[in-house]
DNA sequence: TTGACATTTAGATAATCAACTAAATATAAA
DNA sequence: TTTATATTTAGTTGATTATCTAAATGTCAA
């Protein structure tokens, strides 16, 4: 029961939906393209991930400073919810707009993004 | 993607899963019943059924005195979530122990249930 | 080695939420 | 009609949680 708990409770925040999305569309993406795409600070897309990989949903390989993160695809409970998560979510027209913004962080390597953005401090961000 | 906001976030509670848990078992419930086998007061039970409900997991039927809840079977994105709760939860030994408990609360009609609970005031309750 | 930087952890704060009691509402029975 | 009772709503309180900044950790590059 704690662990279904924690799986439900894992996806029920807005913002960890969000990043399942954005997980959906780009196979990996480093912790600071999800915390450059959500619009918060590196500690919460942080604590966000640890979230989401602790219930299962996500997992992480290291690469050097970066720690890119993927969907799990291994258990088949938590594959048949990210399912349902795909399905509901395509025909939210206000997440979709959102998720345009993705390719502004996604069409650039994290190496690229930090340089533009160190450029652009203070205005708006990204490639 | 409120919406499903909102239809994750009523998952993301012990006692609410319980209710579901407990629907599955007995067609129907009234809010009383639910509310002496969770163990907290009324009004609190009364407002988890109405999470649930808001989020499309129960429906109710008012019965003189009485409102019944349960599963609400017309949705099929909410099926799908109750089909996954369900396998979840079957191997949950902990949660099928308090669920035997459910029978004390569902062997006997609300009337009676609340009649014995008059007698036992200050006492274990159920018939 | 030193400095820059990606990430996580720690600690603080504000918002959300589950729980309670009390009051309001609605219905049935005396 | 009065009383009892099932449920919901209002208002309060304590716990949880999402967020932030600052500090700690780990890694790369000059």
């Amino acid at each position: 029961m704690k662990h279904i708990d924690k799986i439900c409770k894992a996806l029920g925040d807005r913002n960890r939906l969000r990043i399942i999305a954005s997980l959906f569309l780009s196979k990996e993406l480093c912790a600071c393209q999800i915390h450059e795409w959500l619009g918060v600070s590196g500690a919460t897309a942080s604590n966000h991930l640890g979230i989401l990989a602790n219930a299962g949903f996500i997992s992480s390989r290291k690469d050097g400073k970066w720690v890119h993160y993927r969907l799990n695809r291994t258990d088949p409970e938590i594959q048949s919810l990210l399912k349902w998560v795909k399905k509901n979510i395509s025909n939210d027209t206000e997440l979709n707009l959102e998720l345009d913004k993705l390719k502004l962080v996604t069409d650039c390597s994290p190496i690229e993004l930090r340089i533009r953005q160190r450029k652009e401090k203070s205005k708006t961000l990204c490639c």
